[in-house]
DNA sequence: CATAAAACCTGACATAAGTCAATTAATTCA
DNA sequence: TGAATTAATTGACTTATGTCAGGTTTTATG
């Protein structure tokens, strides 16, 4: 049985609804009502700021159209970017269990929609219904694994192995893997790319224009094809 | 109310119990009694592999003795450390939610003991028990954080930073912090920090060195006394 | 205890990638 | 639309840290 009811006022041209969101995708409509009753919908233009590393925790969001930036800046003023977080994903839900405030600062790069769960009236709601921890869990897991897996890229593989393996997981999640000629369409600007891959934008920018002259990729203006998947996954391991 | 059945059988003596493990602090003796009764004792003699990446997932751990390594090792046998394992911390917990084998290699540097808990029993109860969930999720979200941090550290700390804020943090475990010469003592080879650091063995060495050359710190066989805390805490950050 | 095997240190060297600076390209918004 | 701002590129240069190789010290074991 699918709840059509749509999450979003009309005037957003929405189309999906609280089953979309893997964390809350096999609760009952009773327990999605108690979640739409607590939420709220919150609009985010570019460039805005969601919070900031000590702001008071309030509580967590799922994005549901945009992109938002999850990053740390240290005391030097350099940026580190955790997460690049896009439609469905949820941020902000670990400091739920952990600290009162926001050990993070988000900032929307493109303009965003997102749910805001505030986090009094989502942990009554938990405590009623244990299978959202369950799935809570599951999705805590599943980022482990990413940090996990980011961490190692950082300290065992190069600039270049590093570009195209994110190249490579771009194209999967953009569903042109098996087409003749694979692309992705850059979302995020090339500064944001570069501190989630924990390089500086030169060595990006160096690296993409290298692959470019081996004939791997073409880069046309915000889109990227891929040319030669066989030699990009080879560098990517 | 506190339970002193001695967790482990007399001929380990030893003396801790269930209600030692954050995990499991706040458990009712009902619930402790469950746990007992699905899980197992285990000692692993220093260097033993209690697992490797593939292995199909049967349960977790929680470390009662000694040290255990958590690790991956790249294609090139590049080793990087994700998680030093002391006493009464858990490992081996993320993949009871996510996948059915192991994701790293474990493999106690120590001679160690450790509480299996198998993932079925562990399932059942977790069910029953939704209170178990909650301080799951609590534990996944301080270690979240504490990647995050590492993973911080990796990308925009230098090789002296890192390592000055390695020894803080060991120093701070040790309890010797506010001893007039505050100490700790080195449980774990070099090559093993150093991978968890993620450097070279020889820069951990040669920065030990300059740290010593510099009256930092002076080390003595296997125990390093931290001369200057004030110097370290400052290039620690 | 002696010998083998690890672990650790140290020096010389190479190089990947960062930094700085200047230029060009792309966006933004008045 | 066009000036102003921001993002990206490119080149020249520096340097931190990795790699390799040799030696020393420590630990393990028959």
């Amino acid at each position: 049985m699918k709840d059509r009811n749509p999450l979003v006022p009309n005037y957003f041209k929405s189309e999906f609804t609280l089953r979309d969101i893997p964390l809350f995708a096999e609760l009952s409509i009773q327990q999605l009502r108690s979640i739409t009753s607590v939420s709220e919908l919150k609009h985010f233009p570019k460039h805005t700021i969601l919070f900031r590393e000590g702001d008071l925790y309030l509580g967590f969001y799922v994005l549901l159209k945009g992109v938002i930036k999850v990053f740390k800046v240290n005391k030097q003023g350099k940026e580190t970017v955790l997460h690049i977080v896009r439609p469905f994903g949820a941020f902000a839900d670990i400091p739920l269990f952990e600290g009162g405030s926001y050990p993070l600062d988000a900032e929307a790069i493109e303009d965003s929609l997102a749910l805001f769960i505030p986090k009094e009236g989502f942990m009554d709601l938990i405590s009623k219904e244990p299978e959202i921890s369950l799935r809570m869990l599951a999705g805590f897991a599943k980022r482990f694994k990413a940090l996990v897996n980011q961490l190692e890229d950082m300290t065992s593989k190069e600039v270049p192995n590093r570009i195209a393996k994110y190249l490579l997981q771009r194209v999967r999640a953009s569903g042109t893997e098996n087409l003749p000629e694979p692309f992705i369409k850059l979302t995020v600007p090339k500064s944001t790319i570069s501190a989630y891959l924990g390089m500086a934008t030169e060595s990006l920018s160096r690296t993409l224009r290298k692959f470019q002259d081996e004939n791997i990729i073409r880069v046309s203006g915000k889109k990227i094809f891929i040319n030669d998947i066989k030699r990009l996954k080879e560098l990517a391991k």
